[in-house]
RNA sequence: GGCCAGUUCGUCUAACGGUUAGGACUCAAGAUUUUCAUUCUUGCAAUAGGGGUUCGAUUCCCCUACUGGCUACCA
């Protein structure tokens, strides 16, 4: 076990928006190393020009900070990724096209000590290759068999290879995986791995063309050269272990061999496979943290403007693959941290379920405070053109909150307190507008007129003294005061509403029932 | 196909050899209620299959099935 102080890493590639399994691995990254004082680094990595997409690193960036899980080192405070090292980020920089120097010398040093080779073959003949094998019904591998017969430096004079070299781009470095050796891992969530690397293949670590090179050997090189502890990553990086672990042997960095743990993916709510951004549109639910646009302007939605509070989405995350152990679901990041443990980090693939994020969601508004709650309906009203004030906004607010999941649900669940219904719910109305109503709604009138003090619990007391004076059925009136006033069943108690109404619009909605019912 | 990993209610999961296999989401029923919702109560629902080991297997081992990942000069 490490005695150093702990630092993980999260290394995206800024290919795309991060979506939320990505954002699960950044924050059980972020939890471990809170969990033991240790430093949680950003770094980038951009090894495949190809494949970078403008924007991408910056979202990253933006929804991890909305996620309240920020980096200690790699990002500067003003959002950008460090490029000269400092005190607070000594290891900058921390976007892997920008350390292309670093590489080349271990590359080369893997080669010169006979772990690596150049490779010569051009992308044609690889195919052909692949071609051979299919037709044969198999898979090509680029093992020990393959290099004994192709163009390589294993099999070369050194002036050869120089020359062949100079003369073509078409060369790359292949790490020469062992014909026949046990190669036995350790993972901290799976236990102990074995592979026998006569099944794996020559990876390439040196690309041609870009000068860059492959995952593999950036990775590994800086995860050594930053320290970092362990390597907290997804399970979809688990059979590229044992060459890392052979990476590792190669240089002689057995010793600083980060400890790894390997996460199990988020799978799709329905059918097969891992959660995809497609998903997301088919099924009718966020997988990225932000909204998104791409570059062709297809436009995937985002927790945050679905209207989820970060808090509840870094919760429902959590709880994707790692329990407590008790029976406690509700957690603030700090919280997390401190009941994290790897250890109860479940090994299966965990399918995601929509509806209980929502209910994530439903917890977290009703702990919010009516103020606070109000300050965000304040914000929607006026997107509908409607002034009111906090103080109302406040009472309503407390009045409909336990009905929503999401802020944007109050507008639904509060319209009639600030536009009258223009018409009855047609079942409502069959249900509770009898020959005798408008009678009783008349009478009501006069006694909420008379009504001394118009709040809740004067017009309560006033509403059900006449109804036993009268011999009349509570939900017989009830009922027709809510179809006047509300126009539909649904809402608080019908007080409640009069009193944010006043008896004014109160009574001016009984007239206006009176004359349309 | 090959390699690696996984498999408890529909879903997320608990139980690290001995429990009536527990909780949560969803769904259903009931209670409360002037409507809707909340709340409360109850219910439906699982150890993939087959062999071992053991006094006893969800738990340990083996086989099969299934699921997932990987199999690029992508990460």
């Amino acid at each position: 076990m490490q005695t150093e102080k702990v630092r993980v890493r999260f290394a995206p590639s800024p290919t795309g928006p991060l979506h939320m399994g990505g954002v699960r691995t950044a924050l059980f990254n972020y939890l471990f190393a809170k969990k033991h004082n240790g430093t949680f680094v950003l770094r980038i990595e951009d090894t495949d020009m190809r494949r970078f997409v403008p924007g991408a690193e910056q979202y990253i960036i933006e929804a991890l900070n909305w996620c309240g899980i920020t980096p200690d080192e790699g990002v500067l405070p003003s959002g950008s990724i460090a490029t000269e090292p400092c005190s607070r980020h000594p290891f900058a920089p921390y976007r892997q096209s920008e350390r292309k120097a670093i590489y080349g010398q271990y590359a080369k040093q893997l080669v010169s000590q006979g772990d690596a080779y150049y490779a010569f073959d051009t992308p044609a003949e690889l195919e052909s290759y692949r071609l051979e094998a299919e037709i044969r019904g198999e898979t090509f591998t680029y093992n020990h068999l393959v290099r004994n017969k192709t163009a390589n430096s294993l099999n070369m004079t050194a002036a050869e290879v120089a020359r062949r070299i100079k003369e073509t781009n078409d060369w790359v470095i292949r790490f020469k995986v062992p014909e026949d050796q046990m190669i036995l891992m350790n993972d901290m969530i799976r236990g102990n791995i074995s592979v026998q690397s006569g099944t794996l293949d020559d990876k390439v670590l040196w690309k041609a063309h870009d000068g860059l090179p492959t995952y593999h050997l950036a990775n590994i090189v800086d995860d050594c050269l930053m320290q970092i502890t362990h390597v907290i990553r997804g399970e979809e990086w688990l059979p590229s272990l044992p060459l890392h672990y052979m990476l590792y042997n190669a240089f002689g960095w057995q010793e600083k061999r980060p400890l790894f743990a390997h996460l199990p993916l988020l799978l799709k709510p329905d059918g097969k496979g891992k959660l995809s951004k497609r998903d997301g549109d088919r099924l009718g639910f966020p997988v990225f943290p932000l909204e998104w646009t791409s570059s062709s302007g297809e436009r995937s939605r985002g927790y945050r403007e679905d209207g989820y509070y970060p808090e509840a989405f870094v919760n429902l995350i959590a709880l994707l693959g790692w329990n407590p152990g008790t029976e406690q679901e509700i957690f603030s990041l700090e919280e997390l941290t401190e009941a994290f443990s790897m250890d109860r980090v479940i090994k299966s693939g965990a399918r995601f379920n929509p509806e209980k994020a929502r209910w994530f969601n439903q917890q977290y508004l009703r702990n919010r405070s009516d103020a606070r709650l109000a300050q965000d309906f304040l914000v929607l009203l006026q997107k509908k053109g409607i002034a009111t004030t906090l103080q109302k906004a406040e009472k309503i607010v407390s009045l409909i909150k336990q009905r929503a999941s999401f802020v944007h649900e109050f507008w639904d669940l509060s319209h009639y307190f600030f536009i009258p219904p223009t018409n009855y719910d047609p079942v409502y109305s069959k249900k509770s507008w009898k020959p005798e109503t408008p009678g009783i709604i008349r009478q009501a009138k006069e006694i909420l007129e008379g009504c001394t003090s118009f709040n809740v619990t004067s017009i309560e007391k006033t509403l059900h003294l006449w109804i036993e004076k009268e011999q009349l059925k509570t939900g017989q009136v009830m009922n027709a005061l809510r179809l006047c006033i509300v126009g539909e069943p649904q809402g608080p108690g019908i007080a409640e509403i009069m009193d944010v109404l006043g008896r004014e619009e109160t009574l001016a909605r009984l007239d206006r029932a009176l004359n349309n019912l």
